[in-house]
DNA sequence: ATGTTATCCAACAACATGTTGACTTTTTCA
DNA sequence: TGAAAAAGTCAACATGTTGTTGGATAACAT
């Protein structure tokens, strides 16, 4: 254990923090497409050369930048494997959205009209395996085809809750989200109204 | 009323149709933003320049395709007015299937990781006026935000929905799709499993 | 048959891209 | 502290896409 856990280097640090501030600006003024390496750069004010260092392009960039926050869905995952044996989805989602709530800006511009519809089939591919897997193992293998549209609705139904959550400036606590979204799993989303 | 619901140039029906079919084929191999003009246009055989008659960019030209769909969801709206009223949502839901149903490759393409996010954004501010104007007509201005956390959650998920839905190539019947929408809306969407 | 319109073709400048090599600055670690 | 390693700067390059143009040709409507 020499290096390993050691932290990178100050200015990778510095490049990459840099580097986001950037895109997060310039994804809340325009789609994806338009923004050119050459631009961010620019507001990044460094080399258009240093980019390449990390990113293949901007896509790449963001890829990378939902890797991290993946990263953290999987942590919490880890933490509540009880709770999801138990179907106890409550104080998992307390921690879900609290991740979202550190990542509020990124969250906004990936679930925003200019947003990446990957973000949303990498969180529905997580979201499957990670239930799905506690299900097979609690229940044996699944028979009809109502376990696939079950996710789909859900997941994509909380990212909709997400949205209009992080567009109000996360102003619900994360107790209260998670306590909504579990009832909207639950008893439908007719019921809070 | 000389020529004014005169059929267009066959030319230009032509012209669109290549495109459209060119552009769903890319939009199954690749990202968006990796679709060029120039291999657009090749694999429709014709001139690059005819491109740019009908539409600004890759971008503006899946917007305009998206118009006529949304423009189709507004007749569907229109002809149910009543049942938008009473509250009836099945009905609608039909229509609406059918109309997936129809355009099935397109919103595949939409709704998969290659996708659009601003089409889920559209969406979801229709059926927000759509339903929520005849709310307010019905129940008189509205309090609390329950709302717009609840037409998020519910427009999201039937965009998963019928994400998972096209991906099996429609397998099941828009009446079923519409039993199995309403069901999760309001009996919540544990309750199908 | 005739005028209108869509498409084709070639060419153009403008721009972003991705990569390179040499140079400077910062960090690491012994 | 000093030398090696790593990160970033800078300029330059070939390449490909873009959006637009003017004139020729073909397809269309009446």
């Amino acid at each position: 254990m020499e290096k390993e856990n050691k932290k990178e280097d100050r200015r990778v640090r510095r490049t990459r923090k840099l580097l986001t501030q950037a895109l997060t600006e310039l994804m809340q003024q325009k789609q994806i497409k338009d923004i050119t390496v050459t631009e961010l750069t620019e507001k990044a004010d460094m080399n258009r050369g240093t980019f390449y260092l990390y990113y293949r392009d901007v896509f790449d960039m963001i890829d990378k930048i939902e890797d991290e926050m993946f990263n953290g869905l999987d942590r919490i995952f880890a933490q509540h494997s009880e709770d999801v044996a138990s179907n106890q989805t409550e104080p998992i989602l307390i921690d879900l959205f609290s991740l979202i709530e550190e990542n509020q800006e990124m969250c906004r511009v990936l679930l925003s009209p200019h947003g990446d519809m990957n973000f949303l089939h990498r969180l529905n591919e997580v979201m499957h395996d990670k239930f799905l897997n506690t299900w097979v193992e609690l229940r044996g293998p699944l028979k009809d085809n109502a376990f696939d549209y079950y996710y789909s609705f859900a997941v994509f139904g909380c990212a909709g809750l997400i949205h209009a959550w992080v567009n109000r400036s996360c102003k619900e606590s994360t107790e209260e989200m998670a306590k909504l979204a579990d009832r909207m799993l639950r008893r439908g989303s007719l019921s809070v109204i």
